[in-house]
DNA sequence: CCTCTTAATGCGAATGATTATCATGTGCAA
DNA sequence: TTGCACATGATAATCATTCGCATTAAGAGG
């Protein structure tokens, strides 16, 4: 089962008003498909095997695009570049194991419910929100001081 | 009341094991007297009104040692670039007003136990943690389809 | 104070991610 | 089938940040 309707190309490209093209075809393909939270240039690399002429810029491109058609979901999680997942399903945030780099996503209802509490209490309403825990394997003596990684 | 020990370079630079100099002079104390969360060429912005040679490499450098030391938390809201605050004071997250580019501070326990409960859960530990929530005032509309700013 | 070792600094080049430019190609409505 | 606006590929440009390196200057030991 791919991750909902990203797989129809016509319908989401008809759906924004964009044309249907062999890169796209070949990009949403794999973001359907894409379970895990893929940067560019991964994106790319298993693009590039369906269709080896798309360029990179093409694929930071339609990315892009579908980020502000709130298609796609943009994180950053430590390192600068940017990741992505499919943004249909609902909201969660994410766990990410600082030594393995392993990404776990989650959901509670309670936090979200607190924020909305906090926002209102200061006079605003919650447009967008991102909450990443960094943390480490319980059994680990605890290894000196590292935080999370940077490139 | 200048922003804890930030403002005795002799301290943090001897407890830190680095020299005393000129530029860590004025940019700790800049640091230290900041209240807000500048980028680094913000930093360098307000280091040069102290002293016009320091280069903005040296910014960087220094920021970068006191964050590897935990002495300064940096983020990273929305747009990409790296915004620095002192990290001595006790943790708190962010509201960020997408209109105004404001930040407000808060805390929450609520939230920050059940992050500590959902670790747990999941057989981690918290080494730290991030949490921004981008927000508009009340009052407005709604306006259509924006979300957190890019560059 | 003087000296010597080496951390710090300034400058400019290098990097890495992302975006812009622009000539060319191609969906697709008529 | 045709025409044009939108897409694309290749490449240059940007932007933030880091590096390399020659030079300067803390500050420990005399």
């Amino acid at each position: 089962m791919e991750k909902s309707k990203l797989g129809d190309v016509e319908a989401v490209c008809h759906e924004l008003g964009l044309r249907v093209t062999e890169p796209r075809r070949a990009i949403l393909k794999v973001l359907a498909k894409a379970h895990d939270h893929p940067d560019v240039s991964e994106l790319h690399r298993r693009v590039s095997a369906i269709d080896p002429s798309i360029s990179l810029a093409t694929v930071y491109r339609t990315v892009k695009l579908l980020e502000d058609k709130d298609i796609l979901a943009r994180h950053t999680f430590g390192d600068g570049k940017a990741r992505y997942e499919t943004a249909d399903q609902e909201h969660h945030d994410h766990l990410i194991d600082i030594e393995t780099g392993k990404i776990i996503e989650f959901r509670s209802d309670e936090i979200e419910r607190l924020q909305e509490e906090i926002a209102r209490k200061h006079g605003y309403r919650i447009i967008d929100h991102k909450l990443e825990i960094f943390v480490a394997p319980l059994e680990k003596p605890a290894k000196s001081r590292s935080k999370k990684p940077r490139k």
